[in-house]
DNA sequence: GTGAAAGCGCTAACAG
DNA sequence: CTGTTAGCGCTTTCAC
């Protein structure tokens, strides 16, 4: 292992002066830093990061937390997050709250915790992964970002625009001429579930339409969900069929994709299919769905964007919100 | 921050007391242990990764090397590898070196000098990952597990039995009666495809099948591969259709059941489809995907096992290879 | 603009 | 079995 004494050697200079080179650019000659950056070059030499990060005392990771890797919205959330993480030299470390056998609640304290003592420079939390215990975050004692909504408003979090997405493929769907539309929803526990709700059904009550209980059916966004809201459809509704079906999260919609096939129910032949998010996964799903969403690199980008303004100290204001608006991709199942 | 010096004037001992009742258990009576682990627990005393890393040489984090995490084989390698540093108190870090835009085999080579400098315990490499310059793993000098088939034998490996599970896959292809099948392999730069090619032909030659080399494809594993398999299927054998058809790789099957939906040819009806791999994905695939292939969690364990070996110092002996066996899963569509 | 020196928190000789 | 002590490699006052 080269270290900052060999590099100082090299170039005849203090270790000082290597050290400012690495740190404090503009503190050194041109000149002199020129020499010092050709003997770093020809050692290859890398600072030790423990070292520095014994001395400085930062970590240069950061943890993040998401419910479920396997889920393709986190999935690529991670993906993005990673990849910038990367280009700042920063590590990444993931935390799954919802380990199998596991309970998640549980989980996501635990790592909490676990996370704040380890020591990281930065967190970031993804939605369900402090599902039921966002209040934790505001005793949280690490810069902070959340993706997803946060009613506390306790750190910075950036959003999608659930109301006005949801808003937006129930105007899409009644322009399609679809009046009666089941709908199956996220968990009523979970915040960003009631608000993709109410901008879904707004958009029904805005073009006259009566909201009908008997045809909302709370799900879960997991995929199981999307093969019992099938099995819930045909035994409450095979009598007086609606006409299209819009699910509040991509992996019950390909579930009930896959449930309704198993019934021989075409789509949309027999029932238009639509669902929310947006995620590559679905790009090979046939028949290919309408979906809503963002993307979620955006999402990625714009946490790390706040996350890193407040471990750098440019900012140090209270908890800002950033809500992006969503895509609509219009495709053939509805 | 509570230090170690904190906890030893609470129990009333010195520093290196407490040092030893962290690392060498033993070294210490358990009347004085049972003390420095009250005060430890009441102090909430954590070791700083950074002071104990920077001391004993170690990083307790290990490397990751995956061609991309979007893939569900991949995705659950990273969460059973995960998982498992989790409970041993390693940092896992993730390199996917299929970044976007970029050449996978140069963000192989990048990284894998990165990993090397930086500093880690170990390093675990999944195949694809460090495509094409596997010669690279013999002058590799961090303790290395790969996840795959590694022809060098430069480092420890494990890997599926890819000549065994497409040979039972063929055997039983066979064994509905299928006599004509396309088959749909790997990469042919790639040797994995090559091994479970001739699996798989082997199975249709010990039944007294000719190889027929027009029902042969050669894909590229990936997802896209798919669609174009089954358009060369049309083109070149429409007068004429095999019966069956099998992927080397799921997500090629699964695109491919994409777009044989998308031209209304029923699957298994019109013809049936077989694919490798075992990932959770599938399950809501429908029609069900009739697949052979091994837990991707099973190899992750393995990894980390002979990984921890090396890096513990327990076992220093010539590069081992474990083999698994896969476990064949039939479903409707074969 | 440059260098000498102190010390981040911890581990492991070594001595007792 | 326990304690004293010397650094691991780096950054950063503080003098020059």
């Amino acid at each position: 292992m080269v270290k900052i004494q060999e590099v100082a050697e090299r170039a005849g200079v203090s270790l000082t002066t290597v050290s400012h080179v690495i740190n404090h650019r503009d503190r050194v000659s041109p000149a002199l830093r020129e020499r010092v950056e050709r003997a770093i070059a020809e050692l290859g030499y890398i600072p030790n990061r423990q070292a520095q990060g014994l001395r400085t005392g930062r970590t240069n990771a950061i943890a993040i937390m998401i419910p479920d890797i396997g889920a393709p919205f986190y999935t690529e959330l991670v993906r993005g997050l990673q990849t910038a993480c990367d280009s700042e030299g920063l590590d990444a470390l993931i935390y799954n709250t919802d380990v199998p056998g596991g309970h998640s609640e549980d989980h996501g304290l635990h790592y909490l915790r676990m996370i704040e003592k380890r020591g990281v420079d930065g967190l970031i939390v993804a939605d369900a992964a402090l599902h039921r215990i966002q209040h934790e975050l505001l005793k949280v004692t690490v810069p902070t970002a959340f993706i997803g909504n946060l009613p506390n408003g306790a750190v910075d979090s950036i959003e999608q625009d659930g109301f006005d997405s949801a808003y937006r493929m129930g105007k899409y769907l009644i322009s399609k001429g679809h009046t009666r539309i089941a709908h199956v929803t996220g968990p009523s526990f979970f915040n960003m579930s009631m608000i993709r709700q109410a901008g879904f059904e707004h958009a029904l009550a805005d073009a006259g339409h009566p909201i009908d209980d008997s045809l909302r059916y709370e799900g879960t966004f997991l995929p199981p969900a999307g093969h019992d809201a099938v099995r819930w459809l045909l035994e409450r509704h095979s009598n007086n069929m609606p006409t299209a079906i819009f699910f509040a999260s991509s992996r019950m919609a390909r579930a009930a994709l896959a449930a309704l096939a198993d019934r021989g129910i075409r789509v949309p032949g027999d029932i238009a299919v639509a669902s929310y998010d947006l995620t590559k996964d679905l790009e090979d799903v046939r028949p290919r769905l309408t979906t809503i969403g963002v993307d979620p690199a955006d999402l990625s980008r714009g946490a790390l964007k706040l996350l890193n303004e407040r471990v750098s100290g440019a900012y140090s204001g209270p908890p800002r919100r950033i809500v992006l608006p969503a895509t609509l991709e219009v495709h053939m199942t509805a």
